[in-house]
DNA sequence: GTCTATATGTTGATAGAC
DNA sequence: GTCTATCAACATATAGAC
């Protein structure tokens, strides 16, 4: 199927603001890039800021799509373990939208999306290890999404995929080494 | 002593850059804050990104200063157990400074000198896992560098210090538990 | 839907007087 | 050292023709 041009402009724009940043990219690249005229990108977007929100919004529903699986897990020390591996298995085909997110610090439409999604995440991530007898669950849930953050952006700078399993299993040892052996 | 208007400026735009970001901060705007002309920030700075860059390495000379102690322990155990004490012994008192830094992801001046810095610790770092006899201690240098950095952050943006500290406990009991019990 | 102008506003930076 | 005045460059956004 075809791309119409409003998707070529979002896409384009996505790879530029994760390569160079939002506020660094002039529409004027942007259309120049996708080969279109500026102001279709107006015509289109309205403005550059709701075009960002159109991308980030898109990307944050293809992550959910994809995290279904590993979220819906009932079992707690397989559902912890699923949270480690979030980072890898998400970032995966989506490199570009995930490195302009975690540049995206001074716009709060990106803020607010990633506080939704690892909300919903920690209050599953509670119950998990309160199932499992943990004397602060809440505690142990900030720590890991403290790491699994840290391991998102690794993975996302590092490229080098080998080592990053490397960190992963170590991490997996630390955090949940004693459930997760016999799996 | 009475600050210099020089030093006015510094100190203006440090906060600023730390509340609404670099990009997003004008000169016209910290000649303002600061009570001072336009003019004057250009006559004792050339340029924004060389005001910016005096800022960061103003901070990171101050950082260095104060994480002087924690650096030359020469024990491994305390020594690693200091890394995880970074964040809370140097976000305090330079709040901003920390918050501009953090926000900075697009500025190459703060990344270098963010790199320089934790590559500093990170050898040293390598060391203490080796001696204490870890089989892969450049990995668990890397994970506990990314739990630092997360610690960091959290710290900066909690401002609640007895549940940082909980969080912080926690991590000393998962990374190094058995090696300070007993401190 | 798409393009070619163009309007409108800011920003970083400079020149020159005091 | 400091201020006032000013500029060129650039960015977002709009209007109107095709």
């Amino acid at each position: 199927m075809l791309k119409t041009k409003k998707e070529i402009i979002l896409e384009t724009a996505l790879h530029l603001f994760a390569d160079k940043g939002y506020e660094a990219t002039p529409t004027s690249l942007i259309a120049k890039a996708a080969g279109v005229s500026e102001g279709l990108i107006f015509k289109h977007y309205v403005s550059k800021g709701n075009l960002l929100e159109a991308i980030v919004k898109a990307g944050y529903r293809r992550a959910t799509d994809k995290s279904k699986s590993l979220i819906e897990e009932k079992d707690p020390a397989k559902f912890i373990s699923n949270m480690l591996d979030m980072p890898l298995k998400l970032v995966e085909d989506e490199r570009s939208f995930w490195r302009m997110q975690f540049r995206l610090v001074d716009e709060e439409i990106a803020q607010k999306h990633h506080l939704r999604f690892s909300h919903s995440v920690k209050q599953k991530l509670v119950a998990a290890f309160a199932q499992l007898g943990y004397e602060e669950p809440e505690m142990e849930t900030e720590v890991l999404m403290l790491l699994v953050e840290g391991l998102w952006k690794a993975y996302l700078t590092s490229a080098d995929k080998p080592h990053f399993v490397k960190m992963l299993d170590l991490s997996k040892k630390k955090y949940i080494g004693e459930l997760i052996d016999n799996r």
